[in-house]
RNA sequence: GCAGCUGUAGCUCAGUGGAUAGAGCAGUGGUUUCCGGUACCAUGUGCGGGGGUUCGAUUCCCUUCAGCUGUACCA
């Protein structure tokens, strides 16, 4: 379906063409001004000064063309040059009768679907996730939800970190600890023990334990770097300490994201990559895009536009071992020969944002990214405390995602119990999982990705205001409605919407017309919380409406059906947003 | 030092080259038979400061102040 604000700016152009004036100025928009119109133009001013007319002058001429429209309610000329509309009553109902008819609710798949990666996973092997892991996730599975949805193939990484100094870390400190253990043994022969020698949650003891020593031990330091190198070089030993760690490590994140519902399509790691590094770095000797620099292999990047000194990326440690760089330059070789996708997106903490300028000047001037492949980084801003700090626990520690999702859980679980609207206790528990993590995605995603936000346990979990359970609540409201009126789905041959009568019913109407741009701007701009705010406003703006009408007492049963049949379209836009936002709706809460 | 980001109401955040800059929370006061009142309605001396471009700037440019972040072998 053509989009309302296009038809609009249609009529507008043919206006604008039949006075004599450019159609460039006959954008329309939505208005800003929502108490005197619904849509505007404002290309009379700009126009005033080349036609050298005064812009009322324009917009009465324009005006004049457009009345008498019957897409129209009403067209007008405002001081000092804005055109306000207004749109037909029975236009807007058989618009959204439409919607409610189309695919995907009119919205156009898009016309060249891409190939899309995305790389938001961020967890290390080793490492439990905690809540620095949130953002990556929440962002990254909602922008891969969202460009699916528009009509692209999406791929979506976890990319693993398990080749870098964490291991080394791991390795180093189970030594110190464990000796005696075969793979420190180099005579040892035999075949390695099936199992490992530490679980999950000693493996996560291990871990901090070890960087925190590293930092103030020089010798350890030194000692877990030696460990990386020799994992990279395949040493057997080290090899099947990594093993064992991916072992106990990979099914522990999987459950944890899988709460989250987040969901990979791939399961990829950094050593994956690793088979690519010696015939990469060898073309880029090769070609003379590397070069030894302070006994590393580094690659420049600066470029004459630069206002600021960029260092070069490293490709190879004086050590000759990998890093960072090395197997996300190796992942984009890999990436390009299995997928050849147009789009790489990775989705990281913001302050890692030169970093990638390094590593995408890098892969495009050595040519092992494509032109056709953009890479484009997603920078997220931290999630902080209500000191405005980065958040942490009580005594000051880093926050397991597992416990801070356990934490709004239980505090879901207290209001839904105070609510006595579920049957049992298992229901609600059930029921506060799903409201509980609408209240952590939506208080997530209703931030700009790239900005800091403020986590508040209080502000998250209330059912007012902007937030998810409020979102969800209307959702249920909804749903509370067609049940009682018996019929909870549309077929096509019911759907009959008449115009509207009050005020709040066409708001609502006009709300939901916005739902195609909205979902296509959100993907362009790879900017979830504009879906946030849309539905935020399509519950405000229903809610008014519910408030107003009263639906089931109606004895007009024409207008009943009609509004029935707004409601449905209702839930399923509102559905579908918090679909692609990651998360659900209960029937109850 | 250099570079980048941020600065909007008491608090948490939206927003746009245009007409009176919006929400939520908190506060106050309301809402005939309530389809879930976890709702709805009313109520606000705010765009860090200063220049510039423009018919018009919170938005674009310059400058200045404040906070944060980054700045070669961590990821």
């Amino acid at each position: 379906m053509d989009k309302i604000l296009d038809i609009i700016t249609g009529q507008v152009q043919d206006a604008f063409a039949a006075c004599g004036y450019d159609t460039r100025y006959a954008q329309a928009g939505l208005s800003n001004r929502p108490d005197l119109c619904e849509f505007q133009c404002n290309g009379a001013m700009a126009a005033a000064k080349a036609y050298k007319k005064a812009p009322i002058a324009i917009a009465d001429e324009v005006v004049e063309r457009l009345l008498g429209n019957d897409m129209f309610e009403t067209v007008e000329a405002v001081k000092p040059g804005f055109i306000n509309i207004k749109l037909d009553r029975t236009y807007l109902s058989q618009y959204v009768m439409g919607m409610k008819l189309a695919d995907k609710f009119g919205l156009e798949p898009v016309k060249n679907p891409k190939k899309i990666v995305i790389d938001y996973g961020g967890a290390n092997v080793a490492k439990p996730l905690h809540v620095g892991h949130l953002r990556p996730a929440i962002i990254g599975e909602s922008l891969k939800r969202i460009n699916r949805y528009l009509g692209h193939e999406v791929i979506g990484d976890v990319h693993l970190g398990d080749w870098g100094l964490q291991i080394g870390l791991v390795i180093t400190e189970l030594k110190k600890r464990r000796p005696d253990l075969p793979y420190f043994d180099e005579t040892f022969q035999g075949e390695y023990p099936k199992d490992a020698p530490f679980t999950v949650s000693e493996l996560e003891e291990i871990y901090p334990a070890a960087s925190a020593r590293s930092k103030e031990d020089e010798e350890y330091k030194k000692e877990a770097l030696l460990e990386t190198a020799k994992l990279q070089r395949g040493e057997r030993g080290c090899r099947a300490i990594w093993e064992h760690i991916m072992a106990v490590s990979v099914p522990d994140l999987k459950k944890n994201y899988d709460r989250l519902h987040v969901t990979f399509d791939l399961w990829k790691k950094e050593s994956d990559a690793h088979p690519y590094i010696p015939d990469m770095v060898e073309k880029m000797k090769r070609e003379g895009y590397a070069y030894e620099s302070e006994g590393a292999l580094v690659v420049d990047v600066k470029e004459e536009s630069d206002a600021k000194e960029l260092p070069p990326c490293i490709i190879l440690k004086s050590d000759g071992s990998s890093l960072y760089a090395t197997t996300d330059l190796a992942t984009i070789v890999e990436r390009e020969k299995l997928f050849a996708p147009n789009h790489i997106i990775y989705v990281t903490d913001k302050r890692q944002e030169m970093y990638f300028t390094q590593v995408f000047r890098t892969a495009y001037k050595t040519k092992i990214a494509g032109e056709n492949t953009e890479l484009t980084f997603v920078g997220h801003g931290t999630m902080n405390g209500r000191d405005g700090k980065p958040f942490k626990t009580r005594d000051g520690g880093v926050m397991r995602l597992s416990n801070l999702i356990a934490d709004v859980e239980q505090q879901m679980y207290k209001k839904i119990i105070e609510n006595k609207n579920q049957a049992s206790e298992e229901d609600a528990k059930e029921i506060a999982k799903v409201v509980a993590l609408s209240a952590i995605k939506y208080g997530d995603l209703s931030n700009q990705a790239s900005k800091d936000y403020v986590f508040d346990m209080e502000r998250f979990t209330s059912f007012e205001g902007n937030t998810g359970p409020y979102i969800l609540y209307t959702i249920v409201r909804i749903k509370s409605i067609l049940k009682r009126y018996g019929q909870e789905t549309g077929t096509s041959d019911s759907v009959r919407i008449l115009p509207a009568t009050g005020e709040s019913e066409k708001g609502l109407l006009l709300q939901l017309t916005q739902f195609a741009p909205t979902m296509e701007t959100a993907c362009e701009e790879l900017a979830p919380h504009k879906i946030c705010s849309y539905i935020y406003e399509l519950a405000n703006v229903f809610n008014k409406f519910y408030h107003e009408t009263k639906i089931l007492s109606e004895e007009d049963k024409d207008r009943q059906a009609s509004w029935i049949q707004i409601l449905l379209l209702t839930r399923d836009v509102l559905e579908t947003c918090i679909e692609v936002l990651g998360f659900e709706a209960p029937d109850r809460m």
